[in-house]
DNA sequence: GTAATAGTTCGAATATTTTCGAACCAATGA
DNA sequence: TCATTGGTTCGAAAATATTCGAACTATTAC
């Protein structure tokens, strides 16, 4: 109990975010439809769902790792749990107009 | 000579053009490259390159028909060759402000 | 401490993409 | 006509991505 547990997770700073990642990253339906979940607020990861809810959590937990390899989400752990949000502003100054421009589309 | 060739390659209709597809076709920085070099014109096909000049020409004409596919050129005979050109208007009305967002990314 | 919850990670199987050469086709030019 | 240019298409091989179960980790509740 020296330390509380570090975050393992790696997040690329803003100025490594690419931009063919990001875009591959939201080319997946699932994946885009992860990231819309979170457009309004933070969420806990167990409160947000794949569109098919009966895939294996090791299924979940690969969408949300090449989200966030792209740069796209932030994950951190939060109590016994991870908190899951949208890292906007880093995106925003890095392509300003991309991600709205992705959320609106019908 | 009764008729002039139609031309063969299938463009998916205005409506018909998914968000997904245009965001993959888009995520490969090779397709990107190529996509940048219609911004400002068509180009007859001859004249824009792949990064890699040395690949084969399947491998180029394979790109091309990813964009085709998605909705992001347009593709048609000219000449002997085929003319590029960006599907510019329609996507922004499908998708207003995604083609311009990726373009002016740095 | 033990059990339950909420994940991550690994490895293997599968599915999808990419690459490339070969074959083909149409238009132009000699 | 025949050769050249500028492509497309096919099929197979290679590279990548996805899926899933199993094993593992950390936190909270009991």
């Amino acid at each position: 109990m020296e330390k509380s547990a570090p975050d393992p997770l790696e997040h690329p700073r803003e100025d490594e975010i690419d931009l063919s990642k990001v875009l591959f990253a939201l080319s997946d339906p699932a994946r885009l439809e992860l990231v819309r979940q979170l457009r309004d607020a933070p969420l806990e990861a167990a409160r947000c769902h794949l569109q098919d809810p009966s895939l294996p959590k090791s299924t979940k937990s690969h969408q949300m790792k090449v989200l966030r390899e792209a740069g796209v989400i932030r994950n951190e752990p939060k109590g016994r749990g991870r908190l899951l949000s949208l890292r906007r502003e880093e995106l925003n100054r890095r392509f300003p107009g991309l991600l709205d421009a992705i959320l609106d589309a019908s």
